[in-house]
DNA sequence: GTCTATAGTAAGATAGAC
DNA sequence: GTCTATCTTACTATAGAC
């Protein structure tokens, strides 16, 4: 995973790169405050002080993994602009698969899975982490399924429901079975049960909306 | 909130139930780690050595609220033997919004909505928060819904699903909103969108299972 | 069951040599 | 950019007087 700093610039150094990967491991277990710099610079192999030459200080790292999920769950979803050039390509039913699809792929990284832990957790804490995200990810999610959802129906490949219902009723489903696949994934678990919870909702949902 | 302490005991001391409901608050808001005794000791008006005469340690008073946890959200969900009588009295339709209210009850206190964001916190740090919450929460539940089903098929009340996808179709998007709620009204904003989608899911539902 | 006092450890962070 | 050394504060927990 390629990951910026707080300036958005890339990290290039190792070190600096190994101290960002050991802290979203060990947040993602532990939660920010469970976590000492002592407890990374340990597991890194370098002394305290040094870890004070790659950031400025703990929080500061904490930032450096809020910016990059950001970023890096911004691609999950495709630009509004494009929803109707997919639905001509290839119709709703499997838009959404498709949309499964793009999250699996975010998902694969196990440096993200691991930041989406530290997401979980740190909403309930962190002011930031909670608005990143329950806007960033819900609200986008949904606004942007509502948009397509009402595409749909204006081009009669749905019935007609309210999409803002619709919208609700297909991703907050999903929204507890992908932190039931982080979990799973993380805990070193077969991930195959979830999975096809996923499809089998993309079924269901498909068979109680198609025309 | 009538609290027991880890052997079961009611939990009569004015001062031991100041510092669990303290912690509860406290723990919800900054995570378990992110609090320290001292922190609760400021704010309960004791020093720090005389909260050891009520807990053994700082770990026991999670294992308290862990505990009520449990014994409190277990009565959310009616015996598995009375499914069938209730179905009788009341119907499937009514047999959903029923459950929501007996949720929305035990969330009344504010207490038990506290240790909800506890839950949802811990589980990602401490095995027996994630053992309960998977356990006790998510799969009884989900259990209790698919037996619940398969008798709606039975008596056909609802249309012939797999009971366990309606299980999971029905409620996972639940958990969703849960959550939703309980962070809504921790904030002390207003939880009306929240309990609409609710009934707005119910709605969506029946309509997708109904004869 | 409260307090004062204190032990012993761990925390975040900095100074300055190399 | 690494290290040693250190500072200061905060942490959990206990001893013992009242």
């Amino acid at each position: 995973m390629n990951f910026v700093d707080i300036h958005l610039e890339p990290i290039q150094s190792d070190t600096k790169k190994k101290i960002l990967e050991t802290a979203i491991d060990f947040f993602s277990r532990k939660g920010y405050t469970g976590v000492s710099v002592r407890d990374i610079t340990r597991e890194v192999g370098i002394k305290e002080s040094s870890l004070y030459k790659h950031f400025k200080n703990k929080d500061e790292i904490l930032e450096t993994i809020f910016l990059n999920f950001r970023i890096d769950s911004a691609i999950i979803l495709p630009p509004v602009e494009r929803i109707d050039a997919i639905l001509e390509a290839i119709g709703p039913e499997e838009f959404l698969n498709t949309g499964l699809k793009n999250f699996m792929k975010h998902a694969e990284d196990p440096n993200m899975r691991s930041i989406w832990r530290i997401m979980y957790i740190e909403q309930f804490r962190d002011p930031l982490a909670k608005e990143i995200y329950s806007h960033d990810i819900v609200r986008k999610t949904v606004d942007f399924l509502a948009l397509a959802f009402g595409r749909m129906i204006a081009r009669q490949q749905i019935r007609p429901f309210d999409p803002m219902t619709l919208a609700v009723e297909y991703q907050y489903p999903l929204f507890t079975m992908i932190m039931e696949y982080i979990m799973v994934k993380s805990d070193g678990m077969d991930s195959s049960d979830v999975e096809r919870k996923m499809s089998e909702h993309v079924r269901f949902f498909w068979s109680a909306v198609k025309p």
